[in-house]
DNA sequence: TCAAGTTAGTTACATTATGCAACTAACAAA
DNA sequence: TTTGTTAGTTGCATAATGTAACTAACTTGA
């Protein structure tokens, strides 16, 4: 039979700030490691939830205040030495919103911080944003994944910094929007505005409504 | 806290027969579906296993003596209507392994079948294939991933051939045979063979020693 | 011994994708 | 109305990819 196990789900919350590719970070209100910032999760409650995702919803809504418009499982991470308490599964999901949704939440306990800075943190938490990041790096160079990041609306520009950030890497101004484009997933809004600034202002774009919840993948050929 | 609940690791053992994806089942000796054939898997023993890889790896060696050289983890399956005692998670684990290697095992309880010819498995096995059968699918599109489908040594159109059963489509020679030598993973092996009929034989290949088991991703801009 | 059949492997070229530099456009501020 | 700054486009050089047609190496059978 089965030992009794700790089972629970963790979130990789990623957010843009400043260009910069974030984690958000919820200080832990029970033992262990009290008081600490560490990522978001909770047990699964097997009377509560009817999946893991059911969990990963509810423990996101409890944490921040919100439900993100991507949501995807990562990793699992399972063992005997990650949690002092014992032998514990983490099921860990990986989400991703526009960070002015969770600024304007105000939720408390939380903590923004540069994926590239992070201190070290509880349980094997370093290991799994380490692993959200190689994900979202990998799927942003031929998806439409880092769109999630924006807002409802956003500028090319703007997306393509975001893009960057997702990838560690500068992006050629033309390709870029060839690749946006043949992606066929955005569309214009007929007011333009983000004029910030003594420049020209830039075209404004959202995503078609027939991919605000999905993955819209560019096959490639061998 | 947290609820009991069931924590197992199966395994999607996939190997290439008659130049198709097959995956090997496992006949059950124990309720629920006794008797019937699913994916090999067991309890993950909190006292034996370290972790799931651990866990995954003795399970594959108990169920059919072998050992592969790629063994990851595909995705976790939980909830309360996959498994008719409860609550379960079912951490996945996907492997590739040179047929050769399974058929010359003669373990009595294995079955082998075409991915594409499934009937309906116990549990949520038909969903659990489909996800492995796409992630290989992707990966192969990039990656050198099926070459841990052929033996030690093997011919560039054979090896062709097993990029097509993954992909499921058929693929253009020189393109392929540019990307494979790009790609860097292979080397030629001194003898030759693989002369298989009334024709030029075949210049047999093998996998470099330092990609023995790991993939060699060819990163490509957005 | 040599022609026919079959698969392996290469070459040459057309087509498509990508990267880059230089351009034009649209705004604010001085 | 000039200047500075960012948005967006155009044209072209270079690189990647797909295709057809070739040559190479073998076995078999006349």
């Amino acid at each position: 039979m089965s030992e009794p196990i700790i089972s629970t789900v963790d979130i990789v919350l990623l957010i843009i700030q400043e260009d910069r590719l974030c984690v958000t970070l919820s200080n832990r209100d029970k033992e262990p490691y009290e008081n600490q910032d560490a990522l978001p999760g909770g047990y699964i409650h097997a009377q509560a939830d009817r999946d893991c995702l059911d969990a990963a919803v509810r423990i996101l809504q409890q944490k921040t205040g919100l439900l993100p418009p991507y949501l995807e499982q990562l990793k699992t991470f399972a063992g005997a030495a990650r949690d002092p308490r014992g032998w514990s599964i983490s099921v860990v999901y990986f989400a991703l919103v526009d960070a002015d949704l969770i600024l304007s939440a105000t939720n408390p306990g939380l903590t923004i911080c540069p994926v590239d800075a992070l201190r070290r943190l509880p349980f094997d938490h370093n290991e799994i944003i380490a692993a959200a990041v190689d994900r979202i790096r990998n799927k942003s160079q031929y998806s439409s994944l880092p769109c999630y990041l924006a807002g409802e609306t956003f500028s090319l520009p703007r997306l393509q910094k975001i893009y960057e950030a997702c990838l560690g890497e500068t992006l050629n101004k033309v390709s870029f929007r060839r690749k946006m484009d043949e992606l066929g997933v955005l569309e214009t809004v007929a007011g333009q505005t983000e004029s910030t600034g003594a420049h020209r202002p830039a075209q404004l774009y959202r995503l078609k409504s027939e991919f605000k919840n999905q993955l819209k993948l560019l096959v490639r050929g061998l």
